[in-house]
DNA sequence: CTAGGAGCTAGAGTGCGATCTAGGTCAAGC
DNA sequence: GCTTGACCTAGATCGCACTCTAGCTCCTAG
């Protein structure tokens, strides 16, 4: 049940990349070293995949390293520190909800800079956005249009 | 009107650092050079302002300096390009949502693992997070509590 | 007149997260 | 037995977007 999985294997499932996978343990981001076979390769379990893919999840809504190592490090302490696991959830949490704030407010902006060009290239009128008074969301480009 | 703002004022009322300012205008950001006052210095406009707290939207939702750049060109070619300018607000667009799509996909995996921990935490039972078959959630801590 | 703060340029350095290189070892198929 | 391709370690390198340094100039206030 515990597969033994080569480095290139679990790369494959996990999307990780072998020097990413090496990198990794190096880091400290994988709860002790990886078991070795007789010669000496890395011989991933059930387990750490799930756990690799879990990493994969918290580095790409930007939970640093750093903080992943924090997290290995207290789940391979064992039982007892459940609340300082939470407490690091719970921070990253906010920053990703922050983040998506972020993110969708930005979004809005370019989705209003866009309507307006597309809204005026469907009509064939693009040009005339920059001879009368241009809408706030393009000031900047109407007053490219008539010469810095 | 046209103020005539130092890279400090600048820096002030965008939130860029005077180096970035300055990184910007040599990377092209910025359609052309900024003038320069008698003693060779930067004098901002209204203009660059608005421009620059542009950018930094763009650039906060990882619009990368390049894409910025083709941007900034395409503006600064004047009228005519608007179908392509369209384009790369379209594509940055698409981008912009797909990252907010898996971020939230991933804050879910989070929140469910913050949870449980919290449930448990309140309950007073956290310890036994790892005794009978754990939630698949917490299926990696509940296997290291175990031992690797 | 002068001191100090802000600005200038060119170029070096930083931080993060990989990713790649060199120089080997290991193992499955022919 | 040999080839081939995946794997190993240690350490160098990269890409991006800044950020800082050195050595200078400029300008404003006292």
């Amino acid at each position: 049940m515990d597969e033994d999985l080569t480095i290139g294997q679990v790369s494959e499932r996990t999307g990780l990349g072998v020097h990413a996978l090496r990198y990794y343990e190096r880091e400290g981001l994988l709860m002790g070293p990886v078991p070795r076979s007789a010669g000496g390769r890395r011989a991933y379990g059930r387990l750490d995949v799930e756990w690799l893919v879990l990493c994969n999840r918290f580095r790409s809504c930007g939970m640093p390293v750093a903080d992943i190592r924090r997290y290995a490090s207290l789940v391979s302490a064992g039982p007892g520190n459940e609340a300082e696991r939470l407490e690091l959830l719970r921070e990253h949490e906010v920053r990703v909800r922050a983040e998506i704030e972020q993110l969708s407010e930005n979004l809005a902006v370019i989705e209003s800079k866009a309507r307006l060009y597309s809204d005026h290239l469907e009509a064939g009128t693009a040009s005339d956005l920059w001879t009368g008074q241009a809408p706030s969301c393009l000031a900047v480009e109407a007053l490219a249009a008539r010469g810095r």
